[in-house]
DNA sequence: GAGTGGTCTAGACCACCAC
DNA sequence: TGGTGGTCTAGACCACTCT
């Protein structure tokens, strides 16, 4: 069974979509939703705190709690979400998703790749390149490189479907955070070529490292992102 | 006085970053922790959950509280932080911040702004561009769009120290919460002029609303960067 | 002063993991 | 089975805002 007060947050996001509780005027107080939930302070305040995070509501000592007025869906290429681009998820919507893969290859780490795997320059890596392409445009190329040592029993067919699944059904291992720099280059003869890039187009180019549940680097990448074809979405809630 | 939660966790934080507490075992467990400092069980798991927001920590059932072992110190563009762009702050480090006015005016909003900002047609806004620069060398192009209803008392000479600073300690208003979207493009004439890009650089550009804590949104801003310094961090744990 | 959210206590039971 | 973190209780006092 879910925790309670994650089911309290649940209904009382549900209440707030609904127009149950309207922008208009504040929440009930924490008393009364304790009350009606039949449970302590405390844990409707666990339960806001929820909400407070998902950005829905926002609290005021002295005043009440409110529903914020302007709480965006997320589109596009929603980075602060969860889903470590398994990218055929994000682009779904847009059209029908393919993916090709350019290289697949075993070597030696360079420098950079060593300190942002942590690993040593012994310690083999997959390096591998995929195209994806929606409705056949191509839409990014990803050049990832992920220790041999992580990944037991990895192979060429785990590119054609999904890397992610394969590392977390298969192999039961966690992701659980992501280090990302997003910024803007020229593009190289590999982007012009396979992405279909003009001289004068710029790149967006995402690098990152996504590390599993105890901070273990699983993978380096840079994706590179044809410049018409949108941005990354970030959102900040104080 | 700050709450107790809050200087326990900082104090936590503290031996961490001094390897008092090394990455190479748990933590000591909340029991232990609040005999420590005096205080109940809830109250250092509350300090634990800064720490674990902070990314600096993170928490497994059964079997203890562990350092990341990678946790990164943030640096240039700090996305994840809240300092939305006093950018003086962001870039103090590299050199003596200037910033230039490059226009001011006062006039209706277009259709997108109108959304953006969730104002009416005939609803003024002021549209300032600024140029910053450090150590002299342009980086970053700023417009900004801002309903004049929200800043009573505004004029140019507050866009040559920080806006946001009137904003904040005149006006009494505070910042909650931003919506960017971060995307790559083809430097147009006024980047080219101002930030000195060739026909070939392209911009890291930044698209974004800054809102207030009820939802309201402040400023509607494109800021047009040099791709060649450098791009936005994003961190996100799990 | 009344009412709100923020913090804190001193316990309790549960879920999960390692041994 | 013992030890860990996760959740929950039924109160309490404090800080803040509004009237």
């Amino acid at each position: 069974m879910a925790a309670k007060y994650l089911s309290i947050a649940q209904e009382i996001k549900q209440r707030i979509l609904s127009q149950r509780y309207p922008a208009t005027e504040p929440l009930p107080d924490q008393l009364a939703l304790a009350a009606e939930f039949n449970t302590s302070r405390m844990t409707i305040q666990q339960a806001m705190r929820q909400l407070i995070v998902e950005g829905i509501i926002y609290a005021r000592q002295g005043q009440g709690t409110f529903v914020r007025k302007n709480f965006r869906q997320l589109s596009q290429w929603d980075v602060a979400g969860s889903d470590y681009f398994g990218a055929t998820e994000t682009w779904r919507h847009l059209g029908e998703v393919t993916s090709q893969v350019i290289a697949f290859e075993v070597r030696f780490p360079d420098e950079k790749e060593q300190t942002s795997l942590l690993i040593s320059a012994d310690a083999p890596v997959y390096d591998f390149i995929r195209l994806r392409l929606v409705n056949g445009e191509p839409i990014s190329l990803d050049m990832t490189v992920m220790p041999v040592a992580l990944v037991p029993g990895f192979n060429k067919s785990h590119l054609e479907s999904s890397v992610f699944r394969y590392v977390r059904e298969t192999l039961g291992l966690k992701m659980m955070g992501s280090y990302r720099v997003v910024r803007a280059c020229k593009p190289n003869a590999r982007d012009r070529e396979y992405l279909n890039c003009d001289e004068t187009d710029p790149v967006l180019e995402l690098e990152q490292v996504i590390y599993l549940e105890d901070g273990t680097p699983l993978e380096y990448a840079h994706c590179h992102y044809r410049y018409d074809h949108g941005g990354f979405v970030m959102v900040n809630n104080g």
